[in-house]
DNA sequence: GGAAGGATGGCGATATCAAC
DNA sequence: GTTGATATCGCCATCCTTCC
């Protein structure tokens, strides 16, 4: 009702973000992930208003789209709304202003976030990344800042000072201490005018990292040499694979002869695509018909070896009806004295 | 004194989404 | 139907406390 205090101050603060000029912006924005339609305005744009979302900016479209689904994660909207509130919508009052946030490390060089880095680059005139987290994904307990959380953490300091067509100098540095205590010291000793900063590589789509030091850059990439590459198989069921391929036989006996068929799908372990009744083609070069595991016979098809992981050679079953990701251009490419070179990822 | 069960951390696996 | 990346997910060994 009017007149609440609560009401009131919510009223302020509403006003506050949507008409005040905000200079500085420092945060420890929300994270989490496939938040599509979490992001209001920033992320759809107004109703019935022209104007495109603000969340496209960060956007390269195109091939890199398939990517920029990870995008539809809480602490991007908060990133972009950020900067168009301290960068963009006072910008004929004053064009300065700094954003600071403490948020997941994904942006500093994923794929999907290309367009994020191009943005930050061409709308800021210095930035300063320190990762918090060089360890990389799920650092170990002693090392990380926040007990909780597994993924990498940076925290990024961007400064606008005025219209110009340079792309942000930015300046990189990594708190690599063995526990949290040595980290916070680092942190503690890091200045602007430290000299662990190093230069950030300088096109606009470039990864957040460290420009190489020697010669690294001037080697030729793994795919100049090996311009060929496709995903290995994901078969999202653990039973298809095992160390000896008798085991594959006595399983694949085991799942044809269920009758109940509510015991059957829990034994497959049903994914979105694929069920056990599912008509699924067969692998490239198999020349069966297409069928439905319903239909399989107690004869397991032979297993085949595969690589597993690297050193580690395992046996799978080649039928496409139990293999959620089969890589069909792997399986065509498979011939006698084919050698495979597995890149870890 | 030993069984039971919760809490924790290590480790590898997998569900999920939209674009294509 | 296929694809890439992830403040996840799930299993398991270990440690510790509680209970009988």
């Amino acid at each position: 009702p009017d007149g609440d205090p609560l009401v009131e101050n919510t009223r302020k603060a509403d006003w506050i973000k949507r008409e005040q000029k905000v200079t500085v912006m420092i945060s420890n924005p929300p994270d989490r992930e496939r938040a599509e339609g979490e992001g209001g305005w920033v992320e759809k744009g107004r109703e019935g208003g022209d104007k495109a979302a603000l969340l496209d900016d960060f956007r390269l479209g195109g091939r890199n789209a398939t990517n920029e689904n990870k995008l539809k994660n809480l602490y991007v909207y908060f990133w972009r709304w950020a900067a168009f509130k301290v960068f963009e919508q006072h910008r004929s009052e004053s064009d300065r202003g700094i954003v600071a946030f403490i948020s997941t490390a994904g942006f500093l060089s994923g794929p999907g976030f290309q367009g994020m880095r191009k943005y930050l680059r061409e709308t800021c005139s210095e930035g300063w990344i320190i990762d918090l987290s060089p360890e990389g994904i799920q650092p170990p307990m002693r090392t990380r800042l926040f007990e909780g959380v597994q993924q990498p953490l940076a925290i990024a300091v961007f400064v606008r000072s005025g219209a110009d067509n340079e792309l942000a100098r930015i300046r990189y540095a990594a708190l690599d201490g063995s526990t949290r205590e040595e980290k916070y010291a680092q942190f503690e000793a890091l200045g602007p005018d430290s000299d662990q900063w190093r230069s950030v590589r300088q096109s606009a789509h470039a990864p957040f990292t460290p420009a190489a030091q020697g010669a690294w850059d001037t080697y030729p990439a793994m795919n100049d040499l090996l311009p060929w590459t496709v995903p290995g198989m994901l078969p999202k069921r653990t039973w298809v694979y095992s160390p000896d391929s008798d085991t594959l036989r006595s399983r694949w006996r085991r799942l044809t002869a269920e009758t109940d068929i509510a015991e059957k799908r829990a034994l497959f372990r049903e994914t979105q695509s694929r069920t056990v009744d599912r008509q699924v083609n067969p692998l490239p070069g198999s020349g069966q018909r297409r069928r439905s595991m319903l239909e399989a016979g107690s004869e397991c098809p032979e297993p085949v070896p595969f690589a597993f992981r690297p050193f580690d050679r395992q046996w799978i079953i080649p039928d496409n009806r139990v293999l959620d990701r089969c890589s069909p251009q792997l399986w065509e490419n498979r011939a006698e004295g084919q050698i495979h070179i597995v890149e870890q990822h």
